[in-house]
DNA sequence: CATGAATGAGCATTCATTCAT
DNA sequence: CATGAATGAATGCTCATTCAT
């Protein structure tokens, strides 16, 4: 009757292909982008026919879609883990120091897919939607820690904004070498002594 | 023998037909991206056949990798403008704010294609080495500006560095909406501040 | 990873399409020649889409290649069959007769084939390379025959070969007409006498 | 009012440039045959415009048929020249010799170009007319050489044409190495000896 | 006459998606 | 449910031929 063929599948053995059909996407299209990685590949790569990838997802870009939380926490996760441990007397300076840090790890993790997401979050509706509504999430979470350790700023979703590109585009040059001429290890000092003349 | 026929026109009219193909091409990226657009679209945009296209071009890539002045011009070009018309004394948050509200235009002109070359600069080199290239240049030119209008500060590749990625985030935000709770004239006044705080 | 998915089809099915496309191949080749012959016109001719070509054969000269063994088959096949037949005492006049006539009989069977082939093995060479063998595995086969009919000559090798060669002409003049005024019963009568000559 | 434009030229001028093209194609036609090479390129090598072409020939094919009598010259002409030094009493052998040498040279020269035109004898009834015509015409006086040395046989025509046919093969041989192992000089005395026999 | 830019039909090849088994 | 062979529309690119200058 319906033309929506595609299962929510139930079964343990139905749920662990669909993950390595996810798993083997994430793999290729960090690697090769989204155009460049045909379904072909993604089935071979997950060990499994080019058939059975449709009756799990509707088409290519659905594969895509499902891929996107693992791309966000490969590009945030990192945060969280590190905030979770901070304990006061807070030394903004060394906290912010750890969580650079390893942001900048989480990036070189999963180095092409940043980009190539980033273009079709443009292209495409669903993606955009996908990560306006994690990053949001992230930016409350993150301005709420702001009041936890005891900075009780106006504007704190906007402020936080800010910090989380500054740091993004630090991790961003590092990874990616934009400018390869710049003293990564001052840059890093002249960003946080700037996000911190931000949140006091 | 030479299996390159590619001309580089020299006539009036063959340098107004490359540029309406570049034009066209252009517009096309802009708007859905390096793979949805095919070359026989470009010609037609162009008001060309599809023939020609390959007399002045190579592939298609090589039509982008044309292309992509025009991008970077696209994105930066409000600043330079603007700053040249500077005179003393300098109003720090009021020049910021003109700079800041002419990228925005900029940015806003052409959204997509801004993050499609965020792509294909890192899968294909010729593209990453044009903007890195470009990128480097421009933020010396500026980095200048600061000893210019009497700020002769320590590492002003790397503060600059950072105040380009900072308003470009902002511009990002505003033209992609990528939370749209956000307060933007707060926003800009907090990064306007942070800026200075920087630079001084 | 791998580019090459073309499948060695082990299924019947399989190598049922496979033979099919070989065979249109054939066909059309023979008719209208290598450069004038597409792909889409091979996939209707064997009754699949043009897509399934490319999972038995990599490019379209791949389907060229594998049409050698018939074309030479078409060229030569009838010798052996003959010469199997053959029982003492030889009449060498009959035998020839026999040869030659069913040489022309396969020659008017794939006429044009046999000439583009001759171009392509200028200009491939691994076209070049298949012709070679299966012509030299021939001329060896042959050679001994001449041992076989009680023929014990010199230079069987090179015997053989002017006598292939001669027959081989002659059966091009038949078919394609060079020269419509001769006498063929008369050529054939020649061209035996001179065989004869050869090999006593 | 006349759609046919193609001049024959008068002018001096005109008709080198023609020359210049017709030795343009027939080089390259000989270099990569008839389908590989593109009229671009003829007109290039020939040093004119790619418009001008078409003044002097209606079509590619046109070219190609102009550069027949070349092609034909080129294989044969040697012989022409050598038998018309020969003066009696008639060595047969060392003039079958002379002959076949002369004509081994003459088919180094253009080996590729020999090729291909077999082909095409066949696709385009133009070509075959003019290579038929043109055998006919050196059988018949090749045939005659027969009488004029003093051999006064039956079907002159006939046995010339296996001659010619066999010494062809010969120079064929020799020329794309059909088969390596085979001793040239043993077959060269198997074929003269086999000439003879034909016409004493 | 000459030029070479322009045309556009044609072709080899790819790949997301379907479906017979 | 699973397979992978099959489909065929789509695309980048070529080149014989035309035509404005």
């Amino acid at each position: 009757m319906s033309k929506n063929q595609i299962s929510e599948p139930k079964q343990q053995r139905s749920i662990e292909k669909k993950r390595r059909i996810i798993e083997a996407g994430f793999k290729l299209f960090c690697e090769k982008g989204f155009y460049k990685t045909n379904t072909a590949e993604i089935a071979k790569e997950a060990g499994v026919s080019t058939g059975i990838v449709y009756r799990y997802f509707p088409d290519k870009k659905a594969i895509f879609l499902e891929c996107l939380p693992k791309f966000f926490d490969a590009f945030y996760t990192g945060v969280y883990l590190d905030i979770k441990k901070l304990v006061p007397p807070f030394d903004y300076e060394m906290m912010l120091n750890k969580i650079i840090d390893s942001l900048v790890d989480a990036h070189n993790y999963s180095k092409d897919a940043h980009e190539e997401i980033l273009v079709m979050m443009h292209s495409d509706p669903d993606i955009k939607n996908f990560f306006d509504k994690a990053y949001k999430e992230m930016n409350k979470q993150l301005a709420e820690v702001l009041g936890i350790i005891g900075l009780n700023t106006d504007y704190p979703y906007e402020k936080m904004h800010i910090i989380i590109e500054m740091i993004e585009s630090y991790c961003h040059e590092v990874v990616f070498a934009k400018e390869s001429k710049l003293d990564y290890d001052m840059l890093k000092k002249i960003l946080i002594k700037a996000i911190i003349s931000i949140i006091t």
